[in-house]
DNA sequence: GAGATATTAGGACGGATGTCCGAATTAATT
DNA sequence: AATTAATTCGGACATCCGTCCTAATATCTC
């Protein structure tokens, strides 16, 4: 009756599991419990803990590389883009923080695993470039843009927005830090 | 003949772990295996794995608060003041990673500890206070600035650092990606 | 020096974790 | 309908973890 549903439901459980709890305190009980599943069934469909985490980073990077995407399809000039982008990171933030969470997460896990590294050092890669060609190429940009190439201010932006995500997620009442993120806007005026 | 020395070798040690290896994945038994000490006496002298990992994350914030002070009374300009404070950071960056891999590893577990949450959230308030401070507040800035508070300034400045500096990390060639730190001084030119 | 206190040492405990295995059930194929 | 393959289930396994307890040793006080 479940078929491949199976473990599409193990799936969306380990990612609502890890975004919820982080990944060092969830336990692959705690998936099967929530999938409503066997234990052994996780292993059935995904080999190893190490399987299962590899599928939930590859569905959170996909996530990620369409709605930035598409946030970065919308507006003309590089600051309508750019205004386009951090509203679309303060929705995600205010709406759905776990995405983030789990971002930050797996980035974590990523310092110390090789195997989950290369991963995420790809996405960051991907994105980078993505802010890089869409908002930092085509428009002619102030002068002030002259000293740095768009590579590292696209890395700059994207560390921008990551770092400030951490501090309003860090503070519970950190709607006021989300005004923080505008003021990465402050290199296109 | 060792005394108080041991519970600073304990801490020491600790500090050292987890920064090689990240909270997720050291144990206590590692922890006194480096401190050449006995397991029981982590227990001795912190009463749990909680209050031994509390006394690590005060280390670090010490550090951290003490270091980014002395390199923001660097400069006179604000310009200047920030290129002090980027190059301090690059310098950590590359010279001693695992300070910063113990920040960001902290701030991840601070996410879903609400006895870290403080720590790490206080931490952050008083960096971008510092910045603030020391940066954005008695010089004469551009016109770009009068649309950003301060305070939101200087936590996107602290943003760009950090998320910035994780990006470096996460790429073992992250030699290139240093140079985005430089990036953030696009706000100053 | 004797007694009290603080520290060190070693081991045991209950519980949790990832992994694996064999049987039962279901689905697919002929 | 019979045989084969795929899936589901329940439980066992070895291991590791944080914590705790008791005895031995060192340090300090008078």
């Amino acid at each position: 009756m479940e078929g491949k549903n199976q473990s599409q439901r193990i799936l969306n459980a380990a990612y609502k599991c890890i975004s919820t709890k982080g990944y060092a305190n969830v336990s692959l009980r705690d998936i099967a419990e929530e999938a409503g599943v066997v234990l052994s069934q996780l292993h059935y469909y995904f080999g190893s803990k190490e399987g299962l985490f590899t599928e939930v980073i590859k569905m959170m990077i996909d996530k990620y590389l369409k709605e930035i995407n598409e946030a970065l399809s919308m507006g003309e000039t590089a600051k309508d883009k750019m205004l386009y982008l951090v509203n679309f990171f303060k929705d995600l933030l205010k709406n759905n923080p776990g995405l983030f969470k789990l971002l930050y997460d797996f980035t974590g896990l990523a310092m110390w695993s090789s195997s989950f590294n290369s991963l995420l050092k790809d996405l960051f890669n991907d994105l980078s470039k993505m802010i890089e060609e869409k908002i930092l190429s085509n428009s002619a940009l102030g002068e002030n843009f002259r000293n740095y190439s768009p590579r590292a201010v696209a890395r700059m932006i994207l560390g921008a927005m990551f770092g400030t995500g951490i501090q309003v997620i860090l503070d519970s009442n950190g709607n006021e830090i989300l005004d923080a993120l505008n003021a990465i806007q402050i290199i296109f005026e």
